[in-house]
DNA sequence: AATGAATGAGACTTCATTCAT
DNA sequence: AATGAATGAAGTCTCATTCAT
């Protein structure tokens, strides 16, 4: 079991690496199977095809993130505060996770990305949701739809983490407490 | 003359509504010639390659769109006015054009993106670029390193267009004021 | 392993027919897949492009050539037999070979001919060498360089062959002692 | 008409350097047409088609160099004194057009040469052949096959040109002098 | 005579997927 | 569960030749 999950996920791994750096048309099966350390045809035992092995890692991807998202979450400190540490949480692990940023950016904009496959992740983004619904109710922050809290936070952070691993930007600590401190300018009522 | 350009830009047309819709795996130089209706061979003759291709059309979106940031510029206005009309402009812009917003989205996140070749272009967003520099300079606005700036008005304007293509989002103009407002909170000091 | 060397043998021998046939450019990768019996893939397993093909094809002729020179070779009979049974072997082995030879011919007068890649078969003329130099330094036959022997040997062996096969001499057994004993008159001291 | 054999000249050397340089494949019509400093079309108006330009080419040389072997050749002179002249005027025309010499030998190797083409050419090598004829009748040299005469002649030429070309070998007047001793020890009589 | 844009067949090569072992 | 040779469709690109101008 452990050994199958092993092999399993030395194959998302192989994938990430290689499509965050050469992209989906660079990066062919054969060599998917090379930078795993598997053979060619095993991947098709675990995967039903290349499209499936994609968005199997963009759920895993997916999932990974959401879950970074509420690290040292606490429902019971203020709601700013809250919203805050979910945002700081989401720029460092984009920043930390350049192969995962640049991966998610790549599969949201490519005919792969159909809205349908968020709704098997969901449910991890569940309480960030929550916590932004909560923070509408209470008329602490604007009465934006979903989508745009969404391009303000996660997207933002997306853009930033990637401009930074290309080198056009150097996200110090400093500037991120900086630019979180305008996010919430922009959001707060 | 005329009809070479004619040509030309037959082919850029076709390659971005393909790429557009299914990205660039999907898009064979073999369909662009039928979308185009000129034979295969003679894309070669007005571009080296398929990546050449795609690398002037990058240059010819991002020229258009550069332009449309300063539709109805006025330089005398108030700087806080100036820079809510070049938002404005990019919002609309990117709404009114979901083509070029998914092209231009596919390919800074793809391996055909490299930094230089913005350099090629740099000179249309000169006037943006100057516009926002004074605004820091007279204090008006946040010191932020322009790829901030950048983030916070071009990816965010590109993204919230893709989401309306996509249907996860109907934005208003209504709504649009609302977020430059938004926006407008994030960077002012 | 066995099967393997089949196929890639398969794979060479129906680019040497075919190339002898029809010329480098008359040998499309697909006709070379068809006439060998295998799929037009699989010969990239086997080889790099199709230059490598050819210059494998080469090699591979070379060496051939070269062992059918030493062939019943004695290196106890005088230096004269030694030579005239060297000549008489390569005379032999582009009469039986004709498709070996137009190829070596073609192979040679083309760019994909690079002396370099000589240096990867020249092992297997070496003993061919040893023996004519040996001859030099006793003073038996002429002081030439080695590439005016070759000339004298390989080269008018190789081009006389192509003659035959093209139906523009008829080299009977007897003519071909006489041409040796031409050419011995011509290198003997 | 001058014009007229001008630009019909300067397609010839056009061709005869770049297939000299590159090959039958790798000599493009629209490479061809460059390095003339003409326009691709016309050159369907002097020659019917590839093969037919390339047919003239070596009908063109071939009878360059017929001419060049009948320098300062004297029917007065003594036969062998005939024989080495002829000899003589091959090798330095050989050694001094590498690009005649290089063309011929791909030519003649490739599917392009079929024998009838050399009837076309075969009147300027007349007097050529009744020199070596007479000397046959006369008892001088032995009694081979015309073929076989080529061989020794102008094959050995170009291929020795071929590898001097290549920087295989230097061929000093005093080697080829050399070599023509050798050569006439071998036909001799 | 001349141009060079245009055509379209066909070349080389890649790669997702299958299957005998 | 695993291998990797094998397939063959499809992709990018070239180029001999044509033709409107």
């Amino acid at each position: 079991m452990d050994r199958v999950q092993d092999k399993r996920n030395a194959i998302l791994d192989a994938t990430l690496k290689l499509i965050s750096e050469h992209g989906f048309h660079g990066t062919a099966m054969s060599k998917v199977a090379k930078e795993a350390g598997v053979s060619a045809g095993i991947i098709y035992h675990y995967f039903d095809s290349k499209d499936d092995l994609i968005d199997e890692l963009y759920i895993t991807v997916k999932c990974d993130s959401s879950k970074a998202m509420l690290e040292n979450y606490d429902q019971n400190q203020p709601l700013r505060t809250q919203i805050r540490q979910i945002w700081g949480n989401i720029f460092r692990y984009f920043i930390k996770h350049p192969r995962e940023s640049a991966f998610l950016e790549q599969y949201i904009n490519s005919p792969y990305y159909r809205p349908q496959i968020d709704a098997e992740v969901s449910q991890y983004y569940a309480p960030v949701v929550a916590c932004f619904e909560r923070a509408q109710r209470e008329m602490i922050i604007k009465d934006f739809p979903e989508a745009v809290i969404t391009t303000l936070t996660v997207d933002v952070a997306s853009s930033l983490a990637h401009k930074q691993a290309a080198g056009l930007i150097n996200l110090t600590d400093e500037l991120i407490e900086k630019i979180i401190d305008a996010l919430w300018e922009a959001i707060r009522q």
